[in-house]
DNA sequence: GGACCGGTAGAAAACGCTTACGGAAACACT
DNA sequence: AGTGTTTCCGTAAGCGTTTTCTACCGGTCC
């Protein structure tokens, strides 16, 4: 009754059942198996036998507990389904699970109030850091909020790292690894503008998400170098999603604006526009041309393959995971402080089939 | 030195800090916390007071070393990119979270051996079950290695449960989650025929994968039944992808193979071989007709858009959670047994627009 | 007015592991 | 042989919770 638990019975054994079917210390076996402190060879094999005999893995939370512990990194994400957040998931679980680390993954559903949930969960489960996905919304009181979570983090010597939005303003312990996002609109702007578009419907997308604004600075600041006249008749705004593309084109065309070009915020988006578009009986790129955003596979398997910018998305996951591998090993040198790291990748055009110049007539 | 750590300490604060600083015991904190005891209003009070006060939350090691804690479910999968799979882990992670349960995702990379350490590191984490995602390779010592996974898990108080593949055989304590992928390529090798096509290049894929061997049997039963013969030298198989798809059509093409039709094991394969047949300047449907297999995203978005099978992959994932959240209430009941559940959904036919009849000549 | 309660709160024993700390061999050096 | 070093290994003190098991304190009830 109020005796030791018999090692035969139910639930996993521990590493008392270990240490006395093998007739040693518990301490033993917990060397043998971190194997952080020398043993003699003839304990490491009585051990090592017993543990295979016994199918013998340490409890992770008890492990935590006490010190030792594998560090795990949360991934935060709105929605596993989209393509390019699941690549930046890729590269963070990929440069976790190279390190040994584990990963943790949440889905916020665009709630913000899960959100909230969901970091103080992590918190609770002390995770090394934790790595929020995708562009955020531009409230006051939600970046408040996103301070007070990096400052408990932090304070819990966790981490909270942005990935896919701008820092946040003031002296916030947080890092953020970016894209150059308006530049790569610009960029692509700029490749329409070149070939000779003027009028261009503009799709940057939810008018509240930092993601969007940026892309739409870039188009204008284009559109400016250019010295073309901005119409704000000319954007219409919207989900990042297929559905928002297809209907944007299509109520365009039944408004019958006059369009030779569409700039889209994401390739998703692009490609609801091409089918919009391939409804009305018009073809890309002889009548229309199509450019996206983001370089998804998508991109390169629509029919004709999109022209887009290339957001390495994959990479800025690691970069992430990276840098908060980096900041715990830097250890006592650097840490707990108000420093808002800030990392920024590089974004570049990728030329396919779906620009081509506007016809004469128009 | 030797006295406790001060409350104000580096680290997170702890629930003695909390008792301490709201004049009560750890016990009394414990159970304003958690709830499950009756603790007078004013205790409440002060004690939530102080929790807000320090921004406490509890350790999650700690508590479910103690016995508490929430269960936690392990999703391993080959590829987070990959669109069927990201829908199911998409239902799995959505029904965990709406049990208040957390969910920890590994990747393996179609790699056995990281597949075994990933199971091991789950069970360390002493996870209430973990989900393996997509169709398994054939080789017997594999089926033997997860039998072993199983047993040991199931001895645990664990849970391992197997979606998108066949059930292992014996009486192994796995549960299955499993989708008719016979019937389904049945219908649409079916579909194809009913159409008139008797020349049908055939993608299933990769051969020793439990996936492909499915969707291939159900094609050669549906040819089998339309009297047509079936030809070893129209099916190629490859990967999963996008280039695959193409690369093959693009052979086949090569081979002045004759081919009306494609039957391409995924949705994905199906748009490379898209691709491919209208490089070579021939348009679909009106020259080869296609389908797919899985209707992600991608099938409707396609032009043409694809006809194609439908595999309800995120309802797959919110089954495997009911099956071990059902089994985990189901408590002492029928706890550890071989008893191999086995849950088949179902699958249909999606008609778009990628099918016509062959054309007269051929 | 003493015995018995329902209702709360505290003390202390787990939970399974890591890690100083100390001790006992085994070895080397005078 | 005596002492100083090494090299291993066991003892025990935590790690932060939960959860019995007691203990206390008005009330209630004969």
């Amino acid at each position: 009754m109020s005796q030791r638990k018999a090692p035969s019975d139910a639930g996993r054994a521990t590493i008392r059942d270990v240490a006395e079917r093998a007739g040693v210390s518990v301490a033993s076996v917990s060397r043998v198996l971190s194997g952080n402190y020398p043993v003699s060879d003839d304990l490491r094999r009585r051990v090592m036998k017993v543990v295979r005999d016994l199918d013998y893995v340490t409890n992770a939370h008890a492990r935590s507990l006490a010190g030792g512990g594998t560090p795990t990194v949360a991934i935060l994400i709105n929605n596993i389904t989209g393509a390019a957040f699941a690549h930046v998931a890729k590269g963070v679980e990929g440069a976790a699970t190279l390190r040994g680390w584990l990963s943790l993954v949440g889905t916020t559903g665009d709630d913000p109030e899960r959100e909230l949930a969901l970091v103080n969960l992590m918190r609770q489960q002390g995770v090394a850091a934790v790595v929020l996905l995708g562009g955020a919304y531009d409230y006051d009181e939600y970046q408040l909020r996103m301070a007070r979570f990096a400052r408990s983090l932090d304070a819990a010597g966790s981490h909270l790292v942005l990935v896919g939005r701008p820092p946040l303003e003031g002296a916030v312990p947080a890092t953020t690894v970016d894209y150059d996002n308006e530049s790569g609109a610009y960029a692509m702007a700029s490749h329409l503008l070149s070939a000779g578009h003027r009028d261009i419907l503009v799709l940057p997308g939810h008018a509240e998400l930092t993601t969007a604004q940026g892309r739409l600075r870039g188009a204008r600041r284009a559109f400016e170098a250019y010295g073309v006249p901005f119409e704000p008749g000319m954007v219409r705004h919207g989900q990042y999603d297929y559905e928002h593309g297809y209907e944007a084109v299509e109520s365009a065309l039944r408004e019958k604006l006059h369009f030779t070009a569409v700039l889209a915020g994401t390739d998703v988006v692009a490609a609801g526009a091409m089918q919009a578009l391939r409804s009305a009986g018009l073809r890309v790129p002889e009548d229309v041309s199509i450019v996206g955003y983001d370089d998804i596979p998508l991109a390169s398997q629509l029919a004709p393959q999109l022209t887009t910018v290339h957001v390495p998305y994959e990479e800025m996951g690691r970069v992430a995971l990276r840098a908060v591998a980096d900041r715990r090993e830097g250890g006592a040198g650097r840490r707990k402080g108000a420093d808002g790291e800030h990392l920024v990748l590089g974004t570049h055009v990728v030329v396919r089939q779906s620009v081509r110049p506007p016809r004469r007539h128009g």
